[in-house]
DNA sequence: GTGAAAGCGCTAACAA
DNA sequence: TTGTTAGCGCTTTCAC
């Protein structure tokens, strides 16, 4: 069943039926409402593969991210359909889950299905690809590569308005001695964030002790590893601040398990605000990176980059917030 | 771009660039390597519509789940993408996010995209769509709705094997009164566990005490809900079975506001198994239902539907089996 | 072993 | 306001 065979009954031409369809003005409305009526009562389905080979492209965009599992990016992800259902648009999703290879492939993939621009949220990106993508005038949007140019824009997170804000925080609690469990180190995500604590551990006229910087890597994992290493230290910071809430959540059942009450021992401060913060005991006090902003701002890039094939990219950016709950408090003296 | 532009560089016809690249046996190997050779260096990437329209399929499937940020379905979604797209093929996902409105717009906008098949994780669905999946001849496969027909397999969870093990446990455990917070009601999915759950305390002995049969909404906030209830009933009982892990973090959750340790004043029992469920304190014993077997499981039915247009569905089970952690103990005496 | 050519279903330019 | 028609890029007979 085809435009045609709709047109057949419907006594019109196969491009009448196109134009119905697509809403064209041009039709008149007895002609559009028969037209409709038929379409209705042979329950006939456009065949979408037709329409983006003649177009050239799919209205769908590709969405890359490091881990599904991570509540902060199936938030993401949710948020990202959610904009985009309403726009009939569809998302090929690609999770790398750690198999940085993938990444080629994923790409590969969606420009055979001729998506009409990637939203990148994962990790580190090769050149390669970046430029497979320029060749073949694939719109991409990344998170804070900081990096644009033809058809390719950033998304900052401004980090450093949040850190900020978690510094004056735990500094009016009196934390003199407060330490960072970062990302995976490498990744330019990884290296703003950290570097966003340091100059706001400077900014409350505090040193930044590279002994208090660990290495984590986004899982809870990567937190319960750098907590327990911090708990061998002779000299302990009494305040951590962590690169992502699973981290933090991490540091928390570490803390748990020894015994260390928290706030009262030690005082955890997240970075995303997923939903489980809120649930995890004690409501983890962190830095809220909006879903929704976040997801927003990607679909604004990627329709600006794809209204032409070589637009210039820009520079976005979306702000981060702390959210007070209960996993922080008064240093212990 | 396109097969015509490698054949003239190749100097062959693009028939022959079309064989090369469906790997055909048909081309001689020294015509083949000229040809690869130059789709290397063109960096041509092949356009998928054109092929969906000519086979009028997609390989692609589509993947409908309740709630993308329960991580039951954010796990699973990993593993049946990673099945697939060993085997070049895409994942359509649409996450219903409990607007049960969403179904149709969704099932539609993947008989658009022609995919090959559908998995249903979802909760209800009307026979509106079903039908017009029927009659486009898509193949469609469900979870626990224990009803087949031609393109139509379903997938039953064997809940009674695991809730007779879960029942053994609890008794021998000395439980006597053993209540179940089940997901929303009227889903068949509910249904069949909490039928499964009923079946299997009477096979232990125990009167199935209606008042200890709760509904909950498979989230958090309904495990919460009803643990709440249950906190202000005279009888009380001293052990609870949930229809899934995030019910069960909701109980433990008000458990641990309102001062009752658990194992020793209640013991908890999870479904699922999500990987928080180990992180979570105590680490929940919890019915173990892997998501890598029902995603495979899932591709190997939407494969043998895929076959014939109108080929029989089947029934498939997959298993449960108790993960013992540390929510369960001695009944309280 | 290879090529020529038809056609998958749709849209848009042009004609009427 | 509507119809005719030429492709979009690919696969697949059918010839050679």
């Amino acid at each position: 069943m085809d435009q045609r065979d709709i047109a057949r009954i419907a006594r019109v031409s196969s491009a009448t039926v196109s134009r119905v369809l697509n809403g064209s003005s041009l039709v008149k409305p007895a002609t559009a409402e028969r037209v409709r009526r038929v379409i209705e009562k042979q329950k006939f389905i456009p065949n979408g593969s037709a329409a983006a080979l003649r177009y050239g492209k799919s209205s769908s965009y590709g969405l890359i991210i490091p881990d599904i599992t991570n509540p902060f990016f199936s938030e993401f992800i949710r948020s990202f359909q959610e904009i985009l259902a309403v726009k009939n648009r569809d998302v090929l999703m690609a999770s790398l889950d750690h198999h940085a290879s993938r990444m080629q492939e994923s790409i590969r993939r969606m420009m055979v299905r001729r998506v009409d621009g990637i939203a990148l949220l994962a990790a580190e990106i090769e050149s390669e690809p970046i430029e497979a993508l320029v060749l073949n005038r694939v719109p991409l949007v990344t998170m804070d590569r900081r990096q644009t140019g033809p058809g390719l824009s950033d998304i900052a997170i401004n980090n450093v308005s949040g850190m900020n804000e978690a510094l004056e925080h735990l500094r009016a609690l009196g934390h003199r001695r407060i330490a960072y469990i970062g990302g995976d180190s490498g990744l330019t995500i990884s290296d703003h964030r950290r570097a966003a604590f340091i100059k706001a551990v400077k900014r409350v006229g505090l040193a930044a002790d590279p002994a208090f910087l660990r290495e984590g890597n986004y899982r809870i994992s990567g937190g319960e590893k750098a907590m327990r290493e911090i708990l061998a230290m002779k000299t302990r910071p009494t305040a951590l601040v962590t690169a992502n809430d699973m981290t933090a959540i991490g540091v928390l059942r570490v803390l748990h398990q020894t015994g260390c009450p928290v706030p009262q021992t030690f005082s955890v401060v997240g970075f995303d605000d997923i939903e489980l913060s809120d649930v995890i005991y004690p409501p983890l006090t962190t830095l809220r990176l909006s879903r929704q902003d976040l997801a927003d701002t990607f679909v604004t890039a990627l329709e600006a980059l794809s209204r032409g094939p070589r637009t210039a990219g820009k520079q976005y950016t979306v702000g981060t917030r702390l959210v007070i709950r209960e996993s922080t408090g008064p240093a212990p003296r």
